[in-house]
DNA sequence: TGCCTATTTCATTTTTTTTTGAAACAAATG
DNA sequence: CATTTGTTTCAAAAAAAAATGAAATAGGCA
């Protein structure tokens, strides 16, 4: 008889890639929205990074019950951060998607795209503090002084830290 | 007569430290965003950052024209990451709160508490996965391996990296 | 060219998150 | 110990974010 305790063995193979998209599309799902990402971006990486072939839209929205609309915001997103990328298949007009595993390259991007363009800002910003504040330094205005040099150094750290990063990461 | 030119100079100092506190506010407020936090938690401290004197929890709230229970909740969430801290003042029984501003510590609190957590939690769906794959394996289910091995050692680069991260933060 | 399929766009709807405000609670004070 | 002041809690309202779906668009194919 079957037993329980050798099901991992025994369960049909499409049972048990089922079990690992679903396993994968919870994991991303996670993963994006920790950055931010809507729900369905996580689900489309996560069903992507098991899928042997790669799917086009219609597909993929089928398989995640999401609309086409989303499934294409979705895929706009991912391919803005080269997250996923279009394959040609022959005989079917309509364009293949797969995950990009390589996650330095993701990080790298990501930080590039979102974070960045941030930090240019917060720079500008922290000029304009120090437009406020008087030049001729009395004591009353040394705490004001110090906390700006102290963002101003927050920004610098980030701006060296976060590209670099990207290539620590020794996957 | 007051010369344009000039107006940083001459504009009166409490107008000087209403501007720094309008764009500490802006500041945060993006920044805390970008993690995650709600907009009245940025501005919270944002306020606090570059108040020379602690402020009570009605004064944060009046001064930002918000309600006294985001006020609370917010301080909770600040409390909770050390990013503000209490001071006694005599002859007022209120709690008067004022911004910690080592960033590096509050880096330090963010990833151990946001951040870890979901790392190990991925730990275990990743551990799960590998149930999900038959040990024998086939030139089929290589694939499968590969995929869920560059995860684990995702998961593993994060969990090294993200706590190094604010020992890295020389500000 | 005109048709047909695939994709994008975007106004509307749905869902999720955040804020509010009033009631409950706590704790110091007279 | 009753009152006053300060804080938390939480159901309801408001705001923000995301998903939907239908119309517009694009672009290959006969």
């Amino acid at each position: 008889m079957a037993s329980p305790a050798n099901l991992k063995e025994e369960s049909p193979p499409l049972l048990n890639a089922r079990n690992l998209e679903l396993e994968s599309i919870d994991f991303f799902v996670r993963l994006m929205s920790m950055l931010g990402m809507p729900r369905s971006v996580g689900e489309i990486y996560g069903l992507l990074y098991f899928s042997k072939d790669p799917l086009p839209m219609d597909q993929i929205a089928s398989r995640l019950g999401i609309s086409i609309g989303s499934a294409s915001q979705g895929l706009r997103t991912l391919r803005s951060l080269k997250a996923v990328r279009t394959a040609y298949v022959a005989g079917d007009r309509r364009d293949h998607y797969f995950a990009e595993t390589e996650f330095r390259r993701l990080f790298s991007n990501f930080i590039k795209d979102e974070i960045m363009p941030h930090l240019d800002s917060a720079k500008d910003r922290i000029g304009r503090m120090e437009k406020s504040l008087p030049n001729h330094s009395s004591e009353e205005d040394e705490f004001y002084a110090v906390r700006i040099e102290k963002l101003r150094r927050l920004t610098k750290a980030g701006g060296r830290l976060l590209p670099a990063l990207a290539g620590l990461l020794k996957l």
